[in-house]
DNA sequence: CCAGAATATCTCGGCTTCCGATATATATCG
DNA sequence: CGATATATATCGGAAGCCGAGATATTCTGG
């Protein structure tokens, strides 16, 4: 899909980052949380998310630490980031907003005549099976 | 990304036909219409697309008509595809919400101390979305 | 003490999805 | 008469997702 599109996936580690420096393993747990475990960010798709979001200056290596061993990668979103993430999720409540409302229509023109004998719309031809 | 997880293509057909059954062609200019221009559902997309829908039992074949010697096939949305769009709308405002509260969370740590002492009160950001 | 889970990084390959290009056909407008 | 709009559909390259595996340390339960 076009108009700048953004993948769930970048929306989501761009909204783990949003409040504060995450390490990879942390934005997969971040992201499980917030959604409240709807959404399952996979390990194999994360590194290649961080790289393109680094590419793209959405986000950027904040630092490096070493705790318990173990390294800890930390990333931040770039202003640009912010401004990227603020703009997808304006589109996406303005798409579920949408699509809310036509749910909502499609069943007013659907309602209440249940059995409603097909009218005859007349398809002339459609010379499909034999 | 997981979680039962719809396309955007997918999503945005879904939105159009929720008010009424189109047809190919009606789907494309619908989906730029409803979304004020800004996304762009490509030929190319959608009819693999509607093939995928199709298969997953969220969108039926409605009927075929030729009008002015052009065939049109309309597709309608079934029980089970208005009630996995309205549940991916829930789901993406839920996102939406979530980012725009974090940004917000973001912003007030990320504080640029020296300017205006923010004043107590938050400006506006009345919760949920459009 | 050792096995397994959790924490933490990253790569690879297969599959799905997207989309530009292309093909076909009719109607309309300048 | 050529361009644009309407309308269908396919193909192949590119992009993206994710299961699986590699590597290494620490914590927990038995």
């Amino acid at each position: 899909m076009s108009s700048r599109n953004m993948t769930r996936a970048a929306f989501f580690v761009l909204t783990a980052l949003a409040d504060q420096p995450r390490h990879g393993y942390g934005i997969l747990r971040e992201v499980e949380e917030l959604s409240d475990g709807e959404v399952q960010l996979r390990v194999g798709t994360l590194y290649g998310v961080l790289d393109r979001l680094t590419d793209d200056g959405l986000i950027v290596l904040d630092r490096e630490e070493v705790q318990q061993g173990r390294l800890r990668r930390y990333y931040r979103l770039t202003d640009e980031g912010v401004a990227a993430l603020d703009a997808e999720a304006e589109r996406m409540a303005a798409g579920a907003g949408a699509a809310k409302r036509r749910i909502a229509e499609g069943r007013r023109a659907t309602a209440p005549a249940d059995t409603a004998p097909r009218p005859p719309t007349a398809p002339g031809l459609a010379g499909g099976f034999a």
